[in-house]
DNA sequence: ATGGTGGAGATTCCA
């Protein structure tokens, strides 16, 4: 019984739950971290998720904008909710669920966009993106002989070469601008984590977890990058036992932009 | 070089 884990900016958990509904009856994930659930607390779909067997919901949200939901088939107990760069934006949640014996310390976080300009002097939304990755530096990848972490989400960002269609082309456009990408890789190897998605994967190999909407066809054209990622401390990577990008989920109907990634380790 | 699409909720911002 492996513990597994999904990750995925729903983009409107409300207009989406059928989709929802449908990765959770086909692939049953033990959690699924939500981002851009765009819901006030009080209009969560609970009595959805309960129905479905994920009686353990912790939720972050708020009206309009952003918002980050975890929701489980094992017991939860909220660590914190916590605000970034001084702002009243919902963007990061965190839970601790056993498995396996160890508890896991499980961050759910929505970086920002960071808008499309790409100078921090001109465009606040590039400068409060910037800081909030550097405020990311103070989240470690806690562990011991009992004890795990795991960061997901939607962080906005496609690190490596070959997490975008061009690495040439996207040099300047937001999400792969150097300023975004050396500080991205700088903070998770301050925070000592492991990018479970590029492990055992060539360097050279085309990754991708988003494809804009304002492509005519996102599949011949398949501009993708990768935003989304799983990250764990050190003693995760054992009994990492691999994951899945959906990307049939982009092909869905009414579909979020991002497609749910799932990852499994031999735990429990 | 530009604009393309989609969601929320209010007639525009955000991604």
């Amino acid at each position: 019984m492996p513990f597994t884990l999904a990750t995925w900016n729903i983009n409107s958990v409300r207009l989406r739950m059928p989709l929802v509904e449908r990765l959770l009856a086909e692939r049953a994930p033990d959690v699924l971290c939500l981002q851009e659930t765009k819901c006030p607390d009080d209009l969560f779909p609970f009595d959805a998720f309960r129905g479905l067997g994920y009686q353990h919901i912790a939720i972050f949200g708020q009206k309009g904008y952003h918002g980050v939901a975890t929701v489980s088939r094992r017991p939860l107990e909220v660590v914190e909710k916590r605000r970034f760069c001084g702002i009243e934006d919902s963007r990061h949640l965190s839970v601790r669920v056993s498995a396996g014996g160890r508890s896991i310390l499980l961050h759910n976080f929505y970086v920002p966009a960071g808008g499309d300009e790409p100078d921090p002097e001109i465009n606040w939304k590039f400068r409060h993106k910037l800081d909030f990755v550097a405020e990311m530096n103070a989240v470690r990848a806690e562990q011991d002989d009992f004890s795990s972490s795991i960061l997901v989400g939607d962080l906005n960002i496609a690190p490596l070469e070959h997490d975008v269609w061009s690495h040439k082309q996207l040099l300047k456009i937001v999400s792969h601008t150097p300023v975004e990408t050396e500080s991205f890789e700088a903070m998770r190897k301050a925070g000592e984590w492991v990018d479970l998605m590029r492990l055992n994967v060539p360097y050279e190999q085309k990754l991708y977890t988003w494809w804009s909407y304002r492509a005519q066809d996102w599949q011949a054209s398949d501009r993708g990058r990768r935003l989304d990622h799983v990250w764990s401390s050190a003693n995760l990577v054992p009994p990492f036992a691999g994951y899945e990008i959906l990307r049939e989920a982009r092909g869905w109907e009414r579909p979020s932009d991002h497609v749910p990634v799932i990852a499994r380790f031999d735990l429990d």
